[in-house]
RNA sequence: GUGGGUAUAGCUCAGAUGGAUAGAGCACCAGAUUGUGGCUCUGGGGGUCGUGGGUUCGAGUCCCAUUACCCACCCCA
């Protein structure tokens, strides 16, 4: 157990560890042309934030929560998701009075007790964005667009976009009665999470993978079939939008989401090809959600999206992904008698801002020059019994072959004209 | 929470029907006429065979349990 990560954890390490810089990267980067400000929650939270912002009701709060006493026995939760942080963030910090509306972005882990499976960790990482105060549909596609546009940057292929309304709380109840009086006949052969999903809440029925159910509701009356007037309308808009900006998507009236809060748009974005879990993002409007929490009634609509999910995908698809470039110079001696000059030398090429390193395990001036070799550095920078008296040193250029003896004053200079005459490749 | 598969060196894996000092490739380290990497050659260090029980004269190999990983259900990112 010492030497093991819990279950569902991962340790990302170098090598690994550049592509989440770079997708962190990439995705602050749209965030800051699209207009969105970075927030910072905690990592946990009261345990009755999620109950309330999640939905006490969905299998996150039912059986996926991470949640403990701590010593000054409150009960906590490490975050499920980043949506009810936010929510709280929103009213706690009173940004309702200032300017809106309120457009923020996350990013950093969320936790989940499930069982692993590809593309499902119990401490995964999430990023994600809300928009709190807007009403307009245009958001909705707005937000949409985001995702898609951070997809298509990063080379993913082949996403479907699927959209949907799931209603409001005038249209909700008169869905839920037409879904009940079409059940009601078959509720023999539905599969028994489904006959509980009748009662507590038959808009799910739509969502379930049991052939048999997804059979039965091919025929059911669905979420578009039900919208009130105002909520046809905005569906509208927001499709409108979308044909705007040539995005495609697919209109699927059997989509749903989990998660209680949603209303009107719903969307979820599917990546072919990695696996059983193939949600890459989603997201949707939740227009009740800050009332719920306990603030004024204020518009929301958000997406989050899985980087583990986005990373597999784009191994799968083979998409291109930033490698770490190696150090600039490698200081290397021949004889323990250069070590002092060595150390001091490679400090002055660290301060002009050039990236170097050393040996420290007293290794032979061959093995010093294969360790720079095989770390891909770009220069060696010898120095033996011969340079201490000449003060100079030889700077080897690893892959031209080439190598000058330089004085030692002048290495620095020699080292930035040649980094500035022939940059590396990459 | 349910089901299936896997677990042997740092990595990828060999090790029929139980009987050698448990192997290979890659990686790592050191050498190849004593100050220079990537190729080649030679040599070397490394494994309580996931863990704990059991069967047996004898278990990496069979049985049970346990843990982890992989995959799927479920759910979602």
């Amino acid at each position: 157990m010492l030497t093991m990560r819990p279950r569902g954890t991962n340790d990302i390490m170098p090598g690994e560890v550049e592509t989440w810089q770079y997708l962190e990267r990439q995705l602050r980067h749209i965030c800051g042309e699209y207009g969105y400000a970075e927030i910072r929650t905690p990592i946990f939270e009261h345990t009755e934030l999620f109950l309330r912002g999640v939905g006490d009701t969905t299998d996150i709060v039912e059986k996926e929560m991470y949640t403990f006493i701590d010593r000054g026995e409150r009960s906590v939760t490490l975050r499920p998701e980043g949506t009810a942080s936010a929510v709280r963030a929103y009213l706690e910090d009173k940004l309702y009075a200032g300017s809106q509306p309120v457009k923020l972005y996350y990013t950093g882990p969320m936790f989940r007790y499930d069982r692993p499976q590809a593309g499902r960790y119990r401490q995964f990482h999430q990023f994600g964005v809300e928009v709190f105060g807007s009403h307009d549909p245009a958001v909705d596609a707005e937000v949409i667009a985001m995702s898609m546009d951070f997809y298509g940057r990063i080379g993913l292929k082949n996403l479907a976009l699927h959209v949907n309304s799931v209603g409001c709380p005038a249209c909700r109840p008169h869905l839920r009665r037409q879904l009940q009086d079409f059940f009601r006949p078959r509720l023999a052969s539905l599969c028994p999470n489904c006959r509980e999903r009748y009662e507590k809440n038959p808009l799910r029925i739509l969502d379930c993978k049991e052939s048999r159910c997804s059979e039965l509701g091919a025929e059911a009356p669905t979420t578009i079939d039900c919208l009130c007037d105002s909520c046809l309308t905005h569906f509208a808009s927001v499709k409108k939008h979308l044909d705007l900006l040539h995005l495609p998507y697919i209109v699927d009236r059997r989509l749903v989401r989990g998660l209680d809060y949603y209303t009107h748009t719903a969307f979820e974005i599917m990546a072919p090809d990695i696996g059983a879990q193939s949600s890459i993002g989603g997201g949707g409007r939740y227009n009740g959600l800050v009332e719920t929490c306990g603030g004024p009634p204020t518009p929301g609509i958000g997406y989050a999206l899985g980087l583990e999910r986005i990373i597999l995908a784009m191994k799968n698809q083979g998409c291109a992904i930033p490698r770490s470039p190696g150090l600039d110079v490698f200081v290397v001696t021949a004889g323990k008698a250069a070590e002092h000059t060595a150390f001091h030398l490679l400090f002055k090429i660290r301060r002009a801002g050039i990236s170097a390193d050393k040996d420290y395990l007293n290794r032979s001036l061959k093995a010093q020059m294969k360790y720079a070799g095989k770390a891909g550095t770009r220069f060696a920078v010898i120095i033996g019994e011969e340079e201490l008296k000449s003060d100079t040193a030889v700077v080897r250029d690893m892959d031209a072959q080439e190598q000058a003896t330089v004085a030692m004053g002048e290495v620095i200079k020699y080292l930035q004209a040649k980094m500035r005459h022939a940059p590396r490749l990459p």
